[in-house]
DNA sequence: GCCAACGTTGGC
DNA sequence: GCCAACGTTGGC
């Protein structure tokens, strides 16, 4: 199992909308660069990945788990365009912020830190213990 | 609102 | 194939 980090503007698709759809999935599309894209098709069914919220809050908020394997986007025309399937599977206790993980000499490799303008990316399975950890969540939740 | 970083486009 | 121009993202 891969752990990954999937970054939404709340304005467009927030946390609490995707809470309020578990345990449905739902399809995260909208993706148009080909780094997020070859990362959505790297992800297995039962991957787990941090739902991050861009620009106002600038936090890690939830984790997701992978439904579905990568398949065409179906809000795009074109096929180069995949996106895989997603469900809420907990809020975190207290949201971890950009902030904290800058400050974390231990998360100073993340790539939220190093490529910030990537919207979809591989996280260490050490990384996501620091963040379990700096939310409050020291076990991590059961499938 | 500004700007740096970065990806894409298109002329040559 | 190079690179300038341009558009977008996202932190501040």
């Amino acid at each position: 199992m891969q752990y990954w980090l999937f970054k939404s503007e709340p304005d467009v698709w927030s946390w609490q909308q995707q809470l309020a759809k578990a345990p449905e999935c739902e399809e995260w599309s909208g993706v148009r660069n080909y780094q997020a894209r070859n990362n959505m098709r790297a992800m297995r069914p039962g991957d787990r990945g941090f739902f991050y919220h861009s620009n106002r809050d600038r936090a890690i908020m939830g984790i997701v788990e992978v439904c579905n394997p990568a398949h065409p986007d179906s809000t795009s025309d074109d096929p180069r365009w995949e996106c895989v399937d997603v469900r809420a599977v907990a809020a975190l206790p207290r949201p971890v912020t950009l902030a904290e993980i800058k400050a974390d000499p231990r998360l100073s490799e993340m790539a939220l830190v190093r490529m910030s303008r990537l919207s979809v990316q591989p996280v260490r399975p050490g990384e996501w213990a620091v963040i379990l950890e700096l939310a409050g969540m020291p076990r991590d939740p059961a499938p």
